[in-house]
DNA sequence: AAATAACTGGTACTGCCGTACCAATCTGAG
DNA sequence: CTCAGATTGGTACGGCAGTACCAGTTATTT
């Protein structure tokens, strides 16, 4: 039932899952009932059982349904900010090596990335927080794990990928001490709510970009 | 209830926030329910209700019994191998400002951070897994707020005092950014349960250690 | 010893849950 | 047009949850 024959079908199941992925948001899985679902779709009870084996598997569908849109939200928003700031105006990011020189102070290149890393609002804090829900269960679940760690491998090839288009390419090493710090400073500030978060970010990562030598890595 | 005037009743108590624990452990907090908690304690079950006000509360009360549990095992572990290591003899841990040279290499510095903070076993995993689960679960309910502050706090001030018996003390950003990036790869270690975590933050640690310059913090 | 408070343990109430089931309806391929 | 398969929607079942209740027992205070 992975994928419904007809049109209609799809519609229906996209629309559970947006339900789902709603209802994670504001209440955390213990939120995603097949009733709660179901009446957020306005559809009967029985399509969530129809569309989805079980409540895992529309649990799981839902969860790499918002890691898909928060990797599109952080990059595009990344990279919105670096074209507005008009540093590099025909620099291709080429995903291969071509390294941007650094022309980007380390404090606007900090900057953009606590822009594109943070919530911005109580909503998208809370949808953060789902989706480090839905990762932390993949640590009991192991139907789940795949999904964790596809999330993880795609949130340090975008760090790099955004380093790089900052002009502050780095080795291995240097992106994943940078991508956990970033994991950790960002649960901090989707947990905590802490009124300065987006600042300490900045201060943090603008820090570790101008002292730590990027390249060399492990 | 806070605290049960009997001693026996203090005995109770105390075996129903084992048993929570416990449970908390191997499956979350969806194992911890009233009747869990009490046939784990083989008390009955309306001894739950007697000793905490709700669920809720017996669940805060484990949260706040596994941090400091976790934090006195991190430090335990981190000093127990720096003196196996033998490295500072008469050198006195004292809370103020007596920075230790930097005898250990960066290297070893960083075994005994990763040997302290990653689990050793499937059942540590899962403790430390249950502690993020409970952090989390911060980000939802303002009542475990404070508790999941007072944690974050206490993780910087180990996380600092350790790297200053190490002999790399370490300025305010650096400690947030070392802290922060331990966390996530911590996070990373727990839920994925990649086979190479410890010797993958063993490299990232050191890595950092070697190159960022720690003083002159914000 | 008497009175008051702490504690015990058994039971019951109400509610939501996941999922199964099935008769009725719709849709697209032949 | 026909019909098999896809889909729909209403209902039911069995289970476990949190918490309330209360008669009985034990400890502490006066």
């Amino acid at each position: 039932m992975r994928q419904p024959a007809q049109e209609r079908g799809r519609r229906r199941r996209d629309t559970l899952l947006d339900a789902a992925v709603e209802l994670l948001g504001e209440g955390g899985f213990d939120a995603v009932s097949h009733r709660a679902v179901a009446d957020r779709a306005r559809l009967p009870l029985a399509a969530t059982t129809y569309y989805f084996r079980s409540r895992d598997d529309l649990i799981a569908a839902a969860f790499e349904l918002m890691v898909d849109r928060d990797l599109a939200v952080t990059r595009e928003r990344f990279t919105a900010r670096i074209r507005r700031l008009g540093a590099a105006a025909g620099d291709r990011p080429a995903p291969a090596g071509g390294a941007a020189a650094p022309r980007m102070s380390a404090r606007a290149a900090a900057e953009a990335l606590a822009a594109a890393l943070l919530p911005r609002d109580e909503t998208e804090r809370l949808r953060h927080l789902a989706l480090w829900e839905l990762y932390l269960r993949a640590g009991r679940d192991p139907a789940l794990r795949p999904l964790a760690r596809a999330w993880t491998d795609r949130c340090r090839a975008t760090t790099a990928e955004l380093l790089r288009i900052a002009g502050y390419p780095a080795g291995p090493a240097a992106v994943t001490l940078l991508g956990a710090a970033a994991d950790g400073l960002t649960i901090e500030a989707v947990v905590e709510a802490r009124p300065n978060a987006v600042q300490s970010m900045v201060e943090i990562m603008s820090h570790a970009l101008d002292r730590i030598r990027m390249t060399e890595g492990a």
